[in-house]
DNA sequence: GTTGTCAACATGACCA
DNA sequence: TGGTCATGTTGACAAC
């Protein structure tokens, strides 16, 4: 079934299909249109059909393959004494395999990345619920926080605390919270200075570093 | 009939 | 300038 053609009726064969179909590019042509193969004239002939090189002819070339990818002119010679094929056929089946392997590394590869993919995605989504939980923890915190503090402002009157909004009666104590800059560990408890020290994030020290080190140099 | 595989081919780019 | 390579295409063939 895999009978591979003899040389020189792949010869011969060859020359019959390429008749008439080797580029003619004209003089003012800069690129060639891919043209179509010619019918074969001799499709009754059933030597003539292209044919698979037999399991030995392959695993010979794959073997080779193996050992070198490359294909010098006198290597190639060579293969193709050993398994009974033309040269130009061992040319062409190394230039077909060394695809055939591109495409498969190529393969492997997306397939590698695409698992690395998944695998971030994962975790992303891992994260994302750990901080919504996290957000939900602080929600909580920040809201007994809250009812702790309507409970002091309640006891001392609801006047004092000495802040310039503290004191309207219409003001929501909420509203406090839902601003950026106002900090319920650091406005409630009176410890200002030391805290708002202790609250610059060890990133801003680094980034001053780099600030005051622009050239990295310690 | 459709689809996948593979040998053979086409073509442009590169190099010695 | 010829050989080789990468890449894409074609057509034969087998499997379904």
């Amino acid at each position: 079934m895999t009978k591979a053609i003899p040389s020189q009726v792949e010869e011969e064969l060859a020359s019959l299909m390429n008749f008439g179909m080797h580029s003619q590019r004209t003089e003012g042509e800069t690129r060639t249109r891919r043209r179509r193969r010619k019918p074969k004239a001799n499709g009754a002939e059933g030597e003539a059909r292209k044919r698979r090189l037999t399991d030995a002819q392959v695993e010979f070339l794959e073997m080779s393959f193996g050992k070198e990818r490359k294909l010098e002119s006198g290597r190639k010679v060579h293969l193709a004494g050993e398994i009974g094929l033309d040269p130009k056929q061992v040319a062409v089946w190394f230039q077909n395999r060394r695809a055939r392997h591109k495409n498969k590394q190529l393969e492997e590869e997306y397939l590698k990345l695409k698992s690395a993919h998944d695998a971030i995605v994962v975790e992303k989504c891992h994260l994302e619920n750990e901080v919504l939980k996290l957000k939900e923890k602080l929600s909580k915190a920040e809201e007994s926080i809250r009812k702790l503090s309507e409970t002091v402002n309640g006891a001392c009157g609801g006047g004092g605390g000495g802040s310039g909004g503290g004191g309207e009666s219409g003001g929501s104590p909420t509203s406090s919270f839902s601003t950026v800059t106002y900090h319920p560990l650091v406005g409630e408890f009176g410890v200002d200075g030391e805290v708002d020290f202790m609250y610059i994030p060890e990133y801003y020290f680094s980034n001053y570093m780099d600030w005051g080190n622009p050239y990295g140099i310690l």
